[in-house]
DNA sequence: TGTTTTAGTGTATGAATAACACTAATATCA
DNA sequence: TGATATTAGTGTTATTCATACACTAAAACA
């Protein structure tokens, strides 16, 4: 379109892709990271495990598709939701010419609308480091890349409140931090960074443990205004 | 697609959006930083600019059809090319559903088989800072976001190399990244940066002007393997 | 010859980072 | 009831890194 093409008033005329919406869902369950994943019932790739994902409808943006698909899946609405990457070489699917937007999800893990995981069930969380690989279509590809963005923006954002409740520690945020970058964190080096940030705001709850104590924050919404959404952990080691 | 719904094989029992790919070509022309439109001929959005772009074919993957577009725009192979993003509002098309998958493609400024602007063409070549806005469609938005991305990524990669010929010197190189980046940069921390990240490799080569001869250098093909394609120039700050 | 112009180097200061030792408050167990 | 384990949270220091800016170098030009 656009340009100096001719304008297809009647599409039909054309040969059109299909264009689907496939959705990368994360979610911390039992403090891992879990991506959710659905069984495909018929050929192509039957038996595989495959990002949920369905066709565009003429009427709704692609953010509108992937939400939709979201709540179809888990249930769950109003959760942060991303572009990643559009995925449209020629044979990713053998039946015929299908280009997929991808887009990532996070889930906060004590949302209780998320369907549990059931053994004979055809979707089901996985553990990120428990794939059941090989995936159907490319989507082994579209999860690496998924983690992979993750861990980056991490690095630069707020995005791990996005897995936590209302209410929690700093060692809690810690553990998320360490569970999305596959790495342990320096404990006083945390505190500090996050302290400063000022992206925290204090509560007079506690929570009582096996040790001592620890207080409860809660992520700051009525940010300063101009102040970013953005709390940096370090620097980002980008591929 | 993929999952639990039916699968289409007579693709035209479904309504199908259309695909088009975007590609915003940017080249550095008299020092200046400046990026390629085409001018419509026709409803909707008749005498405004546009970024190039077209339908993708069936028989090509969403990367090909934006080289084909670049080379029939620019007649040039060969050069920097990267997807931005994938804009699919329902009425960004006033005729109907079109998805655009945008593109960012870099062109070197010494390449001779750009076509020079001319006043009464309808594909020019505007200085970033002095776009003909409005654009048509969303092109505006388009243009925007490739901006923010190239420059954001500029500062950890060793992208403005795309923009350079064979043999530069350290402070054209510089003129680049302010360029882009749109602001001026130390001299000395540039050149103590440059040459400490290793990416650059020194020729016999000098080149006369007014004052001193200046160096020429070449950038490092034969990467030391482990080491990245990065050079990052500084932190990044991101939007 | 000395002034202008562009190229390139050196260095002092303060800020950010990383490593790690320390203190604090609770439960548990001998 | 006191010692020990356990989790929470703070302080300190060495080093690396970023920034600003002053300096030297080599040519043309007047």
């Amino acid at each position: 379109m656009q340009d100096e093409h001719p304008v297809p008033y009647d599409v039909s005329k054309y040969q059109l892709p299909a264009v689907t919406v496939d959705v990368v869902i994360f979610s911390l369950i039992n403090r891992t990271l879990h991506v959710l994943l659905v069984q495909r019932k018929r050929w192509p790739f039957e038996g595989r495990w495959a990002i949920p994902g369905g066709f565009i409808r003429l009427d709704e943006s692609l953010e509108e598709a992937a939400r939709r698909e979201l709540e179809e899946e888990t249930g769950v609405r109003d959760v942060y939701l991303e572009q990643l990457y559009t995925f449209g070489d020629v044979h990713r699917d053998p039946r015929h010419r299908v280009i997929s937007v991808a887009y990532i999800a996070l889930v906060r893990a004590d949302v209780q609308t998320i369907r549990v995981s059931d053994e004979n069930s055809d979707v089901r969380w996985f553990p990120v480091d428990q794939l059941p690989t090989p995936l159907a279509f490319d989507h082994d590809q579209i999860l690496a890349y998924a983690l992979s963005r993750l861990r980056s923006k991490l690095e630069y954002t707020t995005l791990a409140f996005q897995l936590l409740p209302e209410l929690f520690s700093i060692l809690e945020l810690k553990h998320i931090y360490e569970q999305i970058l596959g790495e342990k964190l320096d404990k006083g080096n945390f505190y500090r960074k996050i302290k400063e940030s000022g992206i925290l705001e204090e509560t007079p709850y506690m929570r009582e443990g096996r040790g001592r104590p620890t207080r409860l924050w809660r992520f700051r919404r009525d940010r300063p205004g101009d102040k970013q959404f953005v709390f940096r952990w370090r620097e980002d080691r980008r591929e």
